[in-house]
DNA sequence: GGTAATAACATGTCATAACAAGTTTGAAAA
DNA sequence: TTTTCAAACTTGTTATGACATGTTATTACC
């Protein structure tokens, strides 16, 4: 059952492709009216329910907003990744509809800073890998990875493809399922070093990410210190306000 | 089903409210399965569709995942409650034990930017009302918050103490109960307005923060652009993976 | 002209129905 | 006893139809 899913996908994700591809090559700019659901029905061929429910994953993703009783309108296409759940840089783009590649810097056996034994939770005796990449979005350079893996994960990386994602690479490859991520954000001014990878000025500002992800029984697999530019990406997710407070009855002014 | 004491809500929004209370409250501890489709639709008397239009909002806010032909399943820990809350800033820090303070630097009416307009959805013609403000941590200046508001609310927000934060004030004072908010975050530099209002450099990174908060009932309520500075603010959460593949064989290394 | 009612159209909600596809269970067959 | 396989679950997809609710454009009235 891997091989054939091309073959028929169900008609709501077709038609979701269609239009995702279409307002990516910008056929809707921003804040563009788009076909109402009457007449996607048409021009498609299929049911209210199917359109709805294409019209559904592209406003789940972004790319689309609706108001009652004006219509449908495609939103800015920007590169922005939804934090409600931990995914890779490739996994949140590539669902996006961007071309990602990444390119290793280096890996090598150091012995850990304080901060990243710490976190790994491991001796100062113990060795620890160091995997450094720049990953590209669409060709252009947006952020320098560094990851820290303790020993007994790092040693299988030496010879992986680290091109890719290693979030996949972990739980298909290595078997080792994931499960929560602690993550900081804080703006910073680039040093030298990532100023260089980024081909931005030094001192211009990088969203600096740490990122410790765990497996699913709660041990640290992976501790990472990503620096993206600041102009080429955003962070975007969504809170709810806890209810236990006051009760609160209904209603506005 | 007809006769409510609160206003009209979609039957899927109280069934998605109903058993989001259920989890939250323990009745479905992770990884437990939930009733099939077929018994909610006995139990709450209503059709397929609805029940899963409940379900499938639940499965957005990351609460449960379902397996097609196992079935459906609670998936929310505990702990990921605390991060989802939304707080405002004065509530988060307080509760950390540090001393904030504001200082509103101007209330007015505005004529509203497209921006404004369109997360706020109102027309051009109406007007908004905009408030800035400075914010303090322990004596320093950590952020510069510019709020938007429609104008049935705003115009309450004249005779009110700004010195404090607008949530409780919008909850307690003004009887409008608070939702989910959309938050999005990007590192960008300080222009010159904002460097002076935060004693620092123009071009020195600050965080970038755009904030669109909702009422119960989905209507946005305030609309907001908060500038932190880099050096003074992290913002921290921590994310799950989206477990919809197979529950059951747990991997490890 | 200006305004108010209305028609036309957009998305939002909900019902009934059917079949597809994955999983589990238990009975029949080896 | 073990294996096979079909029945009986589960969620996934899709169609048709209806009415509710919000927006816009037109029409009729003052």
């Amino acid at each position: 059952m891997k091989e054939n899913a091309m073959q028929h996908q169900p008609l709501y994700l077709q038609i979701k492709e269609t239009l995702k591809k279409q307002i990516l090559e910008g056929k809707y700019v921003p804040y563009q009216k788009m076909p109402s659901e009457s007449e996607l029905m048409a021009s498609f061929g299929v049911s209210r329910i199917t359109v709805r429910q294409a019209l559904r994953d592209l406003h789940r993703e972004g790319l689309i907003f609706t108001t009652q009783g004006k219509g449908t309108f495609a939103s800015k296409p920007k590169a922005m990744q939804e934090v409600q759940h931990l995914e890779g840089f490739e996994e949140a783009m590539n669902s996006q509809g961007y071309e990602t590649s990444a390119q290793l810097v280096s890996i090598r056996e150091i012995n850990p800073s304080k901060d990243v034994q710490d976190k790994l939770n491991i001796h100062s005796k113990e060795g620890a890998v160091e995997v450094i990449r720049v990953r590209y979005l669409n060709r252009e350079p947006v952020s320098v990875d560094t990851s820290f893996f303790p020993m007994q994960i790092g040693r299988h990386l030496f010879a992986r493809d680290l091109g890719r994602d290693i979030f996949p690479l972990l739980e298909n490859e290595l078997n080792i399922p994931l499960g929560r991520a602690e993550i900081s954000l804080e703006a910073r001014p680039a040093d030298a070093n990532i100023a260089k990878l980024l081909q931005m000025e030094p001192g211009a500002p990088i969203m600096w990410v740490q990122r410790l992800t765990h497996d699913v029984n709660n041990h640290p697999v992976d501790y990472e210190y990503l620096a993206f530019r600041g102009d080429s990406y955003k962070y975007h997710f969504h809170v709810e306000r806890d209810r236990t407070r006051t009760p609160g009855k209904q209603g506005g002014l």
